[in-house]
RNA sequence: GGCGCCGUAGCCAAGUGGUAAGGCAGAGGUCUGCAAAACCUCCAUUCACCGGUUCGAAUCCGGUCGGCGCCUCCA
């Protein structure tokens, strides 16, 4: 079965043909980072990690770029808003590019917390104003841009196809749009490509129509554009930026002569006891915050439960139920490394396939991943493969059927969905001396056991315990891992 | 007002015409010196409510109630 996806377009799934056979190229719309980063800010890197990860694995190469602003908006739509990063920067007593770089680093390390490869090219609205100017300047040769008193507005009566994409009718957004008399725009629903610095204005560039800073919307076509061509497969970001966002890049792209994106990917919001997480409002879960008292990949994890169309109300009891469920699923995957490496170093590479009796899951797993990326129904199937795998474990343990189940949570559980910490896999090597010194201990635990001094077992594991190594029993011997 | 979405067990959450996935929590059991882990069993005759279409609906249509998003910056 081939991979679909729910195009925002067209508002109907579709199946997923990129335009060079092979290649894929996405693009989603990064943060403005003017603030420490929240939980919402998450949902969409985190799927589109999981979506460029499928796509690998199905046989994709595949170029990602995300994009930074650090070029702040208007915070209102009046002609002399300011700017978000220029009023942190006010308030922090900071140049605006360092108030960019901080949180821009912040941003960065969230991401690479919750196992979040970095993009092939992450550009920022400040290193492109070149290709934006550019872009203006064929907009306003197009006839579909005009130049007012040093800033540049998109003409919106003069683009037809405007709201094709958010399915607004144009007509109808002059109802709630406030008349600003002193407005140098034409008409109210023109958007700016454009704006003339004001005096003191910090962020400013030199352009065909005097000192002033770009647009919003002009940076994501000119920066997808520059890295995946004039038309390119996926272009992504939250629901919220639907419109206007994307309805004004979309605009000034076609205008532009470009064909732009051919499947339009919006994740829903999270919301906060029913309500969407918000900066503005400051009814937001910082990363930070979070990751002091849970593990960034349980996060991760948790965002996957969820189906990324959906709206996900967030609670800590939720996050709770995904840390738990987490800690099974990682659990097994360490057991399947430890048997592996102490069964079969010498057959089993070659053996997987020939006793693949795990395929049904892998089948289960693909189906849920190619429509539309249900991730939920993915973590399902491997929840209902960790069942029988640890069945199996229990009674017999084939050395091929370790290795298929391996196999199997290598690629769907650790390289797809990203649920393993990064240094699991160097965890061999660097913790050697440890885990000779744990083994030892075990070891010590276990003639104390055979004396029955059970006294003096419980005191190694509870010492042990204290110390975060949970020691297990088995039929097949003492287990410990580090929690 | 315009456009759109949602309401599924204690909690989280899939399913959008064929008779309710999965996780957490909870109960009982197996194993164990104990514990932990794991496994087994149980846990929604029912999907906000009312009508309709259909052999059949959580899924389609109409209505009611409740909640939310976008229309201004927003992941």
């Amino acid at each position: 079965m081939a991979l679909e996806l729910y195009n925002s377009m067209t508002r109907r799934k579709e199946p997923f043909t990129p335009i060079t056979e092979g290649y894929v190229g996405i693009y989603y719309c990064g943060p403005t980072v003017y603030s420490d980063p929240h939980l919402g800010h998450a949902r969409g890197p985190v799927v589109f990690d999981v979506l460029r990860r499928w796509l690998e694995h199905t046989g994709y190469r595949v170029r990602l770029v995300s994009n930074i602003t650090d070029v702040g908006h208007l915070t209102d739509d009046g002609d002399d808003g300011e700017d978000k990063l220029l009023r942190r920067a006010k308030l922090e007593q900071l140049e605006p590019m360092e108030v960019a770089d901080k949180y821009f680093w912040v941003y960065e390390n969230a991401m690479s917390a919750l196992g979040v490869r970095r993009p092939d090219i992450t550009p920022r609205a400040t290193g492109h104003i070149t290709e934006q100017i550019g872009m203006i300047e064929v907009l306003i040769e197009s006839g579909v841009a005009y130049e007012s008193d040093g800033s540049v507005y998109f003409d919106v009566a003069g683009w037809e196809p405007y709201g094709e994409l958010s399915g607004r009718d144009p007509d109808e957004l002059l109802g709630g749009t406030r008349i600003n008399s002193r407005s140098e725009k034409r008409d109210p629903r023109d958007f700016a490509l454009w704006k003339r610095a004001e005096k003191g204005h910090l962020m400013r560039w030199p352009s065909p129509w005097g000192e002033g800073y770009p647009g919003w919307h002009v940076e994501c076509s000119a920066m997808s554009t520059k890295y995946l061509g004039d038309e390119f497969d996926i272009h992504g970001g939250g629901l919220d930026l639907l419109f206007p966002h994307h309805e004004c890049e979309l605009a000034q792209a076609k205008a532009a002569g470009k064909p732009f994106a051919r499947y339009w990917l919006h994740w829903n919001m999270l919301t906060l006891g029913g309500e969407k997480m918000a900066k503005s409002k400051g009814h937001v879960v910082a990363l930070q915050d979070l990751f002091r008292d849970y593990d960034p990949l349980a996060i991760r994890f948790h965002l996957l439960r969820s189906h990324y169309r959906s709206v996900s109300d967030f609670s800590e009891e939720s996050l709770i139920s995904s840390t738990q469920g987490l800690r099974r699923l990682q659990d097994l995957y360490r057991q399947l490394r430890d048997r592996s490496k102490v069964g079969s170093s010498s057959a089993s590479k070659g053996v997987r396939q020939g006793g693949d009796t795990l395929a049904e899951y892998r089948d289960r797993f693909a189906a849920a991943m190619n429509d539309d990326l249900n991730t939920p129904q993915a973590v399902a199937a491997l929840f209902d493969a960790a069942r029988e795998i640890n069945r199996t474990l229990e009674t017999r343990t084939p050395a091929d059927y370790v290795e298929s189940a391996l196999s199997l949570f290598d690629d769907l559980f650790a390289t797809v969905l990203g649920l393993v910490p990064a240094q699991a896999a160097a965890n061999t090597i660097d913790h050697a001396v440890l885990g000779g010194v744990l083994d030892l201990l075990l070891e010590q635990r276990h003639q104390a056991r055979i004396r029955r001094d059970f006294e003096g077992a419980d005191t190694i594991r509870d010492r042990l315990g204290e110390m975060g190594v949970v020691v297990e029993d088995s039929a097949q011997g003492s287990r410990w891992k580090l929690e």
